[in-house]
Formats: C-alpha cells, structure tokens, sequence
DNA sequence: GTGGTCTAGACCACC
DNA sequence: GTGGTCTAGACCACG
C-alpha cells in the first residue's frame, strides 16, 4: 500500500492534478513501484478530507495514462514500465525547474541568487515533505 | 504605462489570478512601481484577448490588496509602498523556491543536481518568454 | 423449479430489476404459478453470472411485494393469488403498451403504422430471445 | 427555441438519457429540426427541476453524438443532417417496438391481442403527451 | 446571460 | 470491503 503521508494539498488549486502529480513524482522517484497497492477511494478520500469522487476522477486519469490499473471490485495497482517512468520523469523535472526560473527571473532574482536560494530552502519544507 | 509585454498565458489556469501574479511579481522586481500607470480595462483585455470582466476581476482584487488605487471613470495607478514590497517578495520568492525544491526532492533529485538543473534550464525559455 | 433459460440481461440497466421483471412477466403469463419452486440464491447466481448479493437483492424485494416466501436456511416458493396476479398485470401490460405508444407517437410514426410494426417485428427477436 | 412542454419524467430511470431521448425522438419526427435553438442549460434545468450538470451531460453526449453544436458563451443549437436522422429512427423505433413486443410475449399476450391493445391504448397518454 | 469544470454525496454491482 | 455512475451545487471564463 503505497503511503500519502507526506502529501500536503495546495489551496486554489484542483485537487485531483495534485494526487496525479504526488503519484507521478513518486514512481519517478522510484518510492512507488509496479505492483504497489494504491489505497482505495474511499480510505484516500477519508485521508484527504476530499470527495471519494475527486479521488475517482484522479484514479481515472491515472488509469488512461496507464500509470494504474483498476477492476471493478478489486484493489487498484500501479503498473509503469520503466519507459513511461522515464518519460513522466522529463516531463515533470523539466517543467519544475523551467517554471521556477521563470517566476525567479521575473522578480528579479538572479541565476546565482537562485541557486542559492534553492541549495538554502531545500530542506526548509523536509519535515512531512521528505521524498515520499 | 506598464507594460504586459512578457505575460504569457499559461492554459488550464483561471485568468484573473495570472494577472495578479504578473503584476505582483513585476513589482517585487522593481520594473513596476508606485505611480505607474496601469493599462486601462478595455485596453488591457483587448491586448491579452481576454474577457472585460476577467480584467476587472483582476483589478477588484489588486486594489483589495492594496496594490493599485482606481477611481470611477479615472485611470488606475500602481501604489506598492516599500513594505508591501518586501511583503509579497518574502511570500513570492519563498512560496516558489520552496515548492519547486519539495517537488524535485519528491522526484528523487537531489540537492546539488537541482542546483545544476536550475543554472542549466535558467535561460531556457527565455526566448519567447523572457523576463517572464 | 422454476426456469430461467429465457432470461436475457439487458446492458445499463441495473440487475435487480430486471429479475424481479422476469418473475413478474412469468407470473403473469402463467409460466410461473403459486407453489413453484425459486431456485436457491447461490444456484441463480450461478447461472447468470452475478453476484449473490445482486439475487438476494431481488429476493429481498420481491418477497416484500409477497411474490415469493422465504423462510432463513429454506428453499422460497411463489405465492401468487388471482388479486395480485391482476394487479400486477395490469400495471405492467398497459404500462408497457402507454410507454410504447407514447414514444412512437412522438418519432411520428401514426397508429396504424404502430400496429403494423408491431405486428411485423412480433417474432423478430424470437430466436435467441424466445418468450423473453 | 425547441420545446419541451410534452417532455414527461420517467422515475426510477436515469434523467440524462431521458432528455437525449426526448430530443432524438423530435428530431426523427421532425418536430425539431436543425437550426432550431436550444434552451440553455439553466433554463432547462429549471423547467424540468432537476440540476443544471444533469442537463449540461445530457447535452454533452448529444454534441458527441453530432446532434447538436455548443460554443462556450453562446447558445446551443440543432444541427442534423438527412442522413444521421434516418440512422436514428432506425435505431429507435425497431428498438421501441422489439422491446415492448418482447415484454409483451413474456406476458403471455399474444400478437392480435398486443396490436389491439396498441391500438386502443394509442390515444391513452395524449394529452400532454402528444408528438412533441 | 452563455457553456465548462470541480467538488460533493448517494447508489449500484461486484468481491 | 472494492470500483463505477448519477445527481447535485458552486465557481470560472466568456459574450
């Protein structure tokens, strides 16, 4: 049973992206693996404190990018060959860090400044946030 | 005037607060600042090919702030004094820096290698984006 | 025993209702009389591949409508008096025959044109379907 | 803008599939042709009391089916050629006829016997229930 | 005012 | 207990 324990919700934004996203950084991390249980939608929805049908709908769109599988009855499983983990991997790395340079830039903070920044808040958020 | 020059709308994403990001993070940069003139409604949602009210919207919501002034019938006006600044720069750079790093450390990146990451990709989407 | 070899299922349309229907047209037909034997829950479920909670279901309601009686640990039996029988008939031929009418009244097809269809297509799905 | 003062709810079956019914049902008559204006989901919501998501799938799944156009902020509209017409009548009338034929037999009743209750039962619903 | 999306809760069939 | 569907209400962007 893959765990949610460090998944912490980002306010004015849809829910159900966030849990696409939080499973996705996980298999790219290599914390969730094929074969992983995921918790089922009502124990996730409880956990969360959302509607089991954002979980539903997040579940779902896991299932068509073929990151899980579900059967009516049965437990859901992750299932990512390690191609689409290397894929989901480029995707999501890039647009991370493109999307903070971009915002950085913006407010004026420099490259030099930025990496600082980051090299110095890295573990500023790790309690309840460490790699899964 | 100030100008939207660099604003790139990013999909999937309510309008209203991309403008209001814009403008704050323009002012945290200093290119905007107390005094300067903002674009009127009309202009500005014909220039970005957006709703009137998705603008005004926009606006409503920067004066509750307190970071433009409008009057009836008489333009608006950028009024960022030095604390309010400093206000929003801590909350912006931070909220960025620090969310960027927890989804990298979520993805199994570490430290140094997101440091790199973020001097290699710095300059990336700078055309067509710049400063954005 | 009481057979369900004519018994089709029909897709979208939730189970439990459609084997109360089954036992309601039978009764009503004739084919099914007071005193005729249910089969057991597991052995139905068996032969329509579902679930026993889904029978039990139907059942359970059918009893509370006093077609059936059952008795915990005991096989159920029909009980079907001449009043309920009418009853039911009633309700089912003419609302049958109305929902129909209805229908092709509004797709323009005329009253006699009905009756010819009906007449035309009577045996259409006899085979494979026969005195479903 | 097309009306549905005839339209007649169904209990016990889902609303959404009873609009889209509705609607097809029209078209093949011919009482509802292209060009014709849609209600808005509101308005239609409120006519027949249920929720404006319930009409907003039901229109959705009609759009999908190419019965009708939708455009963001403007209204909806019939749009069916010739052909997709006569593919639905063909559909829902041999459709409507087999099923109430199938019940029908089931019920013991016999051809003559269904064709004359068809017939005297035609007029039954009219009011209020006339071809759209 | 329009259509589109997100969250919510109840119900169904299945194991 | 599991996943799947339907109805519901609020919010968003657009004309």
């Amino acid at each position: 049973m893959i765990s949610f324990e460090h998944f912490r919700m980002e306010e004015g934004v849809p829910i159900y992206p966030q849990i696409i996203g939080y499973i996705e950084r996980g298999v790219v991390a290599g914390a969730i693996r094929s074969g992983d249980e995921m918790p089922s939608r009502r124990t996730l929805s409880a956990l969360l404190g959302v509607n089991p049908n954002t979980v539903q709908k997040a579940y779902r769109m896991l299932e068509e990018e073929g990151l899980i599988t579900s059967h009516t009855g049965a437990k859901s499983y992750v299932s990512a060959d390690a191609g689409l983990v290397e894929r989901i991997r480029g995707e999501l790395v890039e647009e991370t860090v493109r999307g903070a340079a971009a915002a950085l830039r913006q407010m004026g903070v420099d490259r030099d400044e930025a990496a600082a920044l980051l090299r110095r808040l890295w573990d500023a958020g790790k309690k309840g946030e460490e790699a899964r």
